[in-house]
DNA sequence: ACAGTAACTTACTTCAAGGTGGGTACTTAC
DNA sequence: GTAAGTACCCACCTTGAAGTAAGTTACTGT
């Protein structure tokens, strides 16, 4: 048979399919659609934020979820942080190249939402009248 | 002053902008980036499916969940059920034009996702290698 | 001496997401 | 006759996501 063994891993493991449940990718995919995730990603896009300021940009965050959000973020290569060692202490966040990318998509894809809200509207009293007995 | 009446509502609502917390443009965001609600509406967007079939290709949903994700996306005009009288029952799902739009960006972000996984998991390497003491 | 500040962390609590298992109504296949 | 498929709905319960509020650090300004 003349088989190469597997460069990387001994286990070979399956192509990334998000349709799969067990696929580690849908967590990736998770990451970056959360509530908080699209947001602060989208809002790098623009210009990089220190932790308050990115606070204050996206309504409604706590102080808990926007810093849970950008360390999933950062883990994961998307976002780069810059702690400056001054006090009082000063972070800077930003996208990294691959964070770029996805900013960009999430960016289009709520900007598209905002642009079709009136016809998600329209839609919906379609939807809700139709079922008023 | 002679300012004009408005023609759509009394009370002028500000522009959609999901940066705001009480923006309903978020809601809608919410549903077509929920965890259930990308993986429907990527899966669409190849062809239609009924219910069941759907819930063969999305791994790991429940029926209630994807009931619950299908009419959010419905009742939002990205999702269009049509329902034959015919027992045993037989409801097909395919998208709107609407839906098909969201759910190409979608897609894309989805196989984004995939093909960056290696990626991804070389930054959570470097990440966490560096915070272990 | 004491308040203020930035960027968190931690503990506690609340609420929604989600899973489980049941039922339904009817038909076809075994 | 009974099991399986179909597309659900409903009630119950668990888990996890998220909010609230307080504590932490180390320095600066008054």
């Amino acid at each position: 048979m003349n088989v190469r063994e597997q460069p990387v891993s001994e286990t070979l493991m399956p192509p990334p399919d998000v349709n799969r449940a067990e696929c580690p990718s849908r967590l990736v995919l998770e990451h970056v659609t959360s509530r908080w995730g699209v947001l602060v990603l989208a809002a790098l896009l623009e210009r990089s934020y220190r932790f308050s300021e990115l606070r204050r940009q996206v309504g409604g965050v706590s102080e808990k979820m926007l810093a849970q959000t950008l360390q999933a973020l950062e883990r994961d290569g998307f976002v780069h942080r810059d702690a400056k060692p001054v006090i009082p202490p000063r972070v800077d966040y930003s996208l990294t190249p691959m964070g770029h990318e996805v900013a960009e998509q999430v960016w289009t894809l709520s900007r598209w939402v905002e642009s079709r809200l009136d016809d998600v509207f329209e839609a919906r009293e379609t939807y809700d009248g139709a079922r008023e007995s």
